[in-house]
DNA sequence: GCGGCTATTGTTCTAAAGTACTAGGGGGAA
DNA sequence: TTCCCCCTAGTACTTTAGAACAATAGCCGC
């Protein structure tokens, strides 16, 4: 019915999602690889899989990177990520690097099963409990519910210099742009950084680095 | 049946949607808004409701940031984002700011029932059609497929370097906690900024932003 | 051992970043 | 009108960044 690369470095894991896949799609076919090389080797032979299911922890993945590698070199072969991390954000990542889903291996039996349905009929899977939670972990909004506080304290005009600072522009080019004068630039600098707290220009921008912007420029063209 | 709230500027769409929900489920409660402020006001009195229907581009959204206002203030009640941008990042950033799934007004009608169907039996619906195609859009993996290879050009010691810039570190303290001189940090810089082609730290920063460095600080403590 | 790469440090210099202070003009609020 | 805040701009100064160049030392492969 299927051909499906199980791609995991623990042999009892393979056999054990080998019998779910062999329960849920009888028929299927199963390939095994134990590590990087040996999948993207096994899909270079194969392109006519249906379905890589990759662990997020073998050999060679380093993280996302191996799923990226994947995705590069055969970006029509879609891949599932299987993974005993159960991070929020780490499964929106794996979304974005081009995952057609993301399997928990706490999952039930059955719920892996119609997980496996669901992609393989062409949809996307997320583990709905977690997605739903709404506690997007850490960093974000837990460790500085300031930011809204303290964007709202910064001026039309310094959220203008301070949108540009981002950009990585200098302060010379800033005041180019702005027809302004660098000293007048240096003087807006000089107050986001008091007021976000920062020492330089790319602690100010790390803590900007979780801001949409957009949303506030608007709000400063209304001013 | 259930409860649902209908979040649209367009009374004409609202009409639509009121129309789909009706028929995939008969009996359902309406309700409806037309800006941010009234939706909040509907669900403020209405805490049991059963799902938001959210248009992206109403009065008072200002982008995913209406979302994120509807979720801090009511976290419990689920969201489901209705557009007509079709952005695969989009997708995701919503999914990121809370909402439960995404739904594209160009959908056909069945298909908008069957999202609607999963959503409300507390699953995740996302249109697999976008998140499976590998064009992330531009921005990622498009304009810079350069990423990879240039930070594999860094040596071990200007990739410690570069991640303690990015750690919004000077100079200064990067030497003192290195134990080296701060002109062999400079040194560094120096090479970092000519390797990934920027001209100042920020930039360079800018560049690592989308990078998980976990990946590669372990392949660089192996070296 | 020799050549090439990397790490290290130094020096010198220019430019950029950032602070502190002063100061005039404009607009809103009491 | 007076007071306050923002934008503007300048001066003067200190610190940091960054380039360019030179130099020593260790490691690895040929």
């Amino acid at each position: 019915m299927y051909q499906i690369l199980i791609a995991d470095d623990h042999p009892l894991f393979r056999e054990a999602m080998a019998r779910v896949i062999d329960d849920g799609f009888p028929g299927s076919t199963l390939l095994e690889a134990a590590d990087l090389a040996s999948t993207l080797q096994m899909v270079s032979d194969n392109e006519d899989i249906d379905l890589v299911v990759l662990d997020l922890n073998m050999p060679g993945m380093h993280g996302l990177q191996g799923l990226v590698q994947l995705r590069n070199q055969f970006p029509t072969v879609p891949a599932v990520i299987v993974s005993a991390e159960e991070d929020k954000n780490t499964i929106l990542q794996a979304v974005t690097c081009g995952a057609v889903g993301f399997i928990t291996k706490s999952s039930p039996r059955k719920q892996m099963i119609s997980a496996l349905e669901q992609i393989l009929a062409g949809s996307v899977y997320l583990p709905s409990d977690i997605i739903r939670a709404n506690n997007s972990s850490e960093s974000s909004r837990a460790d500085n519910p300031l930011l809204p506080e303290v964007l709202e304290s910064l001026t039309r005009k310094q959220l203008q210099v301070f949108e540009r600072m981002t950009h990585g522009e200098s302060n010379k080019v800033i005041a180019w742009e702005m027809n302004i004068a660098e000293s007048t630039v240096k003087a807006h600098v000089s107050a986001i950084l008091r007021k976000l707290g920062a020492t330089n220009r790319v602690q100010a921008i790390l803590i900007a680095s979780e801001v949409d912007f957009s949303a506030y420029q608007k709000r400063a063209g209304q001013r």
